[in-house]
RNA sequence: GGACGAGUGGCCUAGCAUGGAUAUGGCAGCAGCCUCCUAAGCUGCAGGUCCGGGGUUCGAAUCCCCGCUCGUCCGCCA
């Protein structure tokens, strides 16, 4: 339940009905501007074309015309704008009820019965992920958690590539390269121990025609069907996986299901695109390569042809796609896909060909730049690369030290798992609350920052609230939260209804980004109230304190669960 | 060359779709705060041509045009 929406409609009700009153029925917006101004305001600017009228008169007339209600303790104009005060003792009533009564489920909103489809990660499974790649899983779950929290019934994906050059290349070089000419691997893990295979079966294609002949071979008994390459393919895909698939659980990413590109070989489906496709009249020939012309479609760029079989008649990746894409269409409502930013081009060809099959449905994309070293663009081959293993390692190591600096009354044990859940939790967050569209250069001493906006601030914070509740007695959950009278007090519980819209708004528009900001207002609410109210021993108002600290837990926990941050309870 | 995206205090960043009331936070810097619920915290100070230039408007970080810088793409690769 959301304690500001019956607020927001009473607003818009009365002024409704004022607007009428100055006998004009016009569309006008509720903003919610910084607090001290108003907690609700409407600007009247646009408002006078129509009415012709100054927005200040209009402001004033509108202010006289608002009938009075128990929700709203005062509306007033104020240049140019009509802006609303809620009846504070109300707000904080409805708030903690609403928190202390829903706690894990608090923000959560109705089921909407629609299924997602969201695709992410997806990376070649050739080598341990990177962090250049890493914004892919960490963008793709956090959105996964968000929309789930909104309601939506949501699967994520991991299309695996399992077709084409880079696999059947790792895989030739698994079988021909011997151990001894492969730079031995860093850590004792599928993807970093292969890796080594890829890297050097690369270098011998270029020095070695006889390899690429292999190769090519190879991949032309894949495209017919030859089910021993298939298999020994799919094998290795399957051993960088299960690699890739253990980097992301240490930062908490679950894929719910992968699909695996041969299948579209396989099942026939990628040939019945290309027959679709050849059906159009956009569809031209080139040396016995078909293509579709996109020109007209103003595709934009140089080539506007979009090949979808080779000369031979074998398919291309961009037919399999679209034969993945057909069949996603079946299995959800909605479709997200998470691309890193050179995908863009292929997707808006994706949609001119999705149109000329005479498919009304395509996919929503969220795409992201790529993370960068200081030194420039992440590459596995050049040894210029950051692996996320290496990454999540250090963080925890970090945070290792920060937790023996302060804690000396817990067991080792113990503090590595704090430590585990603060490094990749920190991780995640300094990923996750940077829009994705923006260019990210990484930094060592930046994605190491514990502090400030960071998630062991979000962390810390929750920890306080459960080092108080540990040692509190019982108290009444129907306390007088009347007494909840301070500044930092209020603003607290401000913060608080704020969730339940902010989730809304970071779904409905796709932002992750405004989840961890909230995050950090919440903690940060959360650690002044804690500066000068003391809760325990604080008599009369006690429970009424105790209250408000359960209720930022609950808040904390749902905040760092949908950024898929542990939430330690000591640290 | 074309297309798409980004450019906000020393560094990182919010706001931009729907133009409006003092441009959001953080890091680093400076000055304070632990006999009291964990100082991974709190308070205060300082720091800004919102890339540049035009335009639209009563009003532009936000919209339009022209530049500049950076990223990405423009394969019978995936």
């Amino acid at each position: 339940m959301d304690p500001m929406q019956p607020f927001r409609d009473e607003v818009v009700r009365l002024t409704s009905d004022a607007v009428r009153k100055l006998g004009a029925d016009v569309q006008f917006e509720v903003e919610v501007p910084s607090p001290e101004l108003a907690d609700f305001a409407i600007p009247c600017f646009p408002l006078a074309k129509k009415l012709r009228k100054a927005p200040a008169a209009i402001a004033d007339e509108l202010a006289k015309n608002i009938a009075s209600s128990d929700r709203l303790t005062k509306v007033w104009a104020d240049k140019g704008y009509l802006n609303f005060r809620v009846n504070e003792q109300m707000l904080i009533d409805s708030t903690l009820k609403a928190v202390l009564a829903e706690k894990e489920n608090y923000g959560r909103g109705e089921k909407k019965d629609k299924k997602v489809l969201l695709e992410h990660t997806s990376v070649n499974p050739t080598g341990p992920i990177h962090v250049g790649r890493a914004r892919n899983p960490l963008i793709g779950d956090t959105l996964a958690r968000i929309l789930r929290r909104c309601g939506y019934d949501v699967t994520t994906e991991y299309y695996v590539n399992d077709v084409g050059k880079q696999v059947v290349l790792l895989t030739w070089g698994i079988n021909n390269v011997p151990e001894s000419e492969v730079k031995p691997a860093d850590r004792d893990k599928a993807d970093h121990r292969l890796v080594g295979y890829y890297q050097r079966a690369n270098e011998m294609m270029e020095s070695d025609p006889e390899v690429g002949r292999q190769i090519a071979d190879m991949l032309v008994r894949f495209e017919a069907g030859d089910p021993a390459v298939i298999e020994t393919v799919g094998e290795t895909a399957k051993l960088m996986l299960q690699g890739i698939g253990s980097s992301l659980e240490s930062v908490g990413v679950k894929v719910d299901q992968f699909t695996w590109e041969s299948k579209f070989i396989l099942n026939g489906q990628a040939k019945e695109v290309v027959a679709k496709l050849k059906a159009s009249p956009k569809c031209m020939q080139e040396e016995g390569a078909s293509y579709l012309d996109l020109e007209e479609l103003s595709t934009q760029g140089k080539s506007t042809k979009f090949f979808f079989t080779r000369s031979d008649g074998t398919t291309l990746y961009t037919t399999r796609d679209l034969a993945y894409h057909l069949d996603k269409f079946k299995r959800a409502d909605m479709w997200i896909n998470v691309l890193g930013e050179d995908q863009k081009l292929g997707m808006t060809h994706l949609a001119a060909a999705l149109r000329i099959m005479g498919v009304d449905k395509v996919p929503e994309c969220v795409f992201y730049s790529f993370v960068a070293l200081p030194e420039g663009r992440m590459s596995t081959r050049k040894g210029r690369v950051v692996y996320l293993d290496d990454l999540i390692e250090e963080a925890q190591d970090r945070a290792l030290e920060e937790v023996k600096k302060r804690r000396f009354d817990i067991s080792e044990e113990r503090m590595f798992r704090i430590a585990q859940q603060i490094g990749a939790g920190s991780i995640r967050y300094n990923i996750i609350r940077v829009q994705a569209e923006k260019q990210f250069v990484f930094q060592w001493e930046e994605a190491l920052n514990f502090e400030g906006n960071s998630a062991p601030f979000l962390q810390y914070a929750h920890a306080r609230c459960c080092s108080i509740l540990r040692k509190a007695p019982s108290y009444d959950r129907n306390a007088n939260f009347a007494l909840l009278s301070n500044e930092a007090e209020k603003k607290l519980i401000r913060v608080l209804s704020l969730f339940p819209s902010t989730v809304r708004e970071a779904g409905e528009k796709r932002k992750i980004h405004v989840i961890p900001a909230y995050g950090h207002e919440l903690a940060s609410a959360f650690n002044q109230f804690y500066g000068v109210s003391p809760v325990l021993n604080s008599g009369e108002v006690q429970d009424a304190r105790l209250c408000l600290v359960e209720a930022t837990m609950w808040a904390l926990r749902d905040v760092l669960d949908t950024l898929g941050i542990a939430a330690p309870e000591e640290m």
